[in-house]
DNA sequence: ACATCAATTCGATAATTGTCTAAATAATAA
DNA sequence: TTATTATTTAGACAATTATCGAATTGATGT
């Protein structure tokens, strides 16, 4: 769904927490001290990332690893390439 | 701003707008025609869409004629890229 | 069983948003 | 001038959101 998808990554800590993904798949713990705010806050954020596909995860024992799913990052672009100049192809809304 | 962009994005009101604006510039009544909604909401989304650049407006006598401008695209598609596989850093190829 | 640690969920609050109607601005026409 | 047309702006409302502290779940270790 492009509207939560764009909705999740207008959020610039969700973004970071994306680009914090690229390195590889890190706890939640992991990426909450990566930010000033409260584990309640960024559990939430990952929850939103969850939902839309930007992430997935994984339970292992008493951690939760959470990996960046790159497929919707590319229905994004898959969306973006429809506004390239020549490109008159069919509206994706 | 990526966080403005993405929140104007994230508006299937908003994102019909910009297809519409593929085709050329139109005035804010004709894209008003579009939909059900009132054209005070229409007039609300295409100042958002204003405010982070991805469209511009001039005005041409009694109409005011809006454009598309896929350069704030661009830097969406430039950010996207910094996710894919083998770019560990940001390359904007 | 009990305590501890990792993470989520709950309940509350303040800020933001999409939409409406109605009023205002600005340009053209009579 | 007055009227009409195009569009925005103002004011209000309900819905959503980001954040917090506190309570809760679930797994591990003593």
């Amino acid at each position: 769904m492009l509207k939560a998808t764009f909705r999740a990554l207008s959020d610039s800590t969700r973004r970071e927490i994306l680009s914090i993904l690229r390195e590889g798949p890190k706890t939640a713990g992991e990426i909450a001290a990566h930010f000033p705010t409260t584990f309640a806050t960024i559990s939430h954020h990952l929850a939103v990332l969850r939902d839309c596909g930007l992430i997935s995860d994984e339970k292992q024992g008493k951690y939760i690893l959470y990996e960046l799913n790159t497929s919707v990052l590319e229905e994004i672009a898959v969306w973006l390439s429809s506004f390239k100049k020549d490109s008159k192809k069919d509206e994706t809304l």
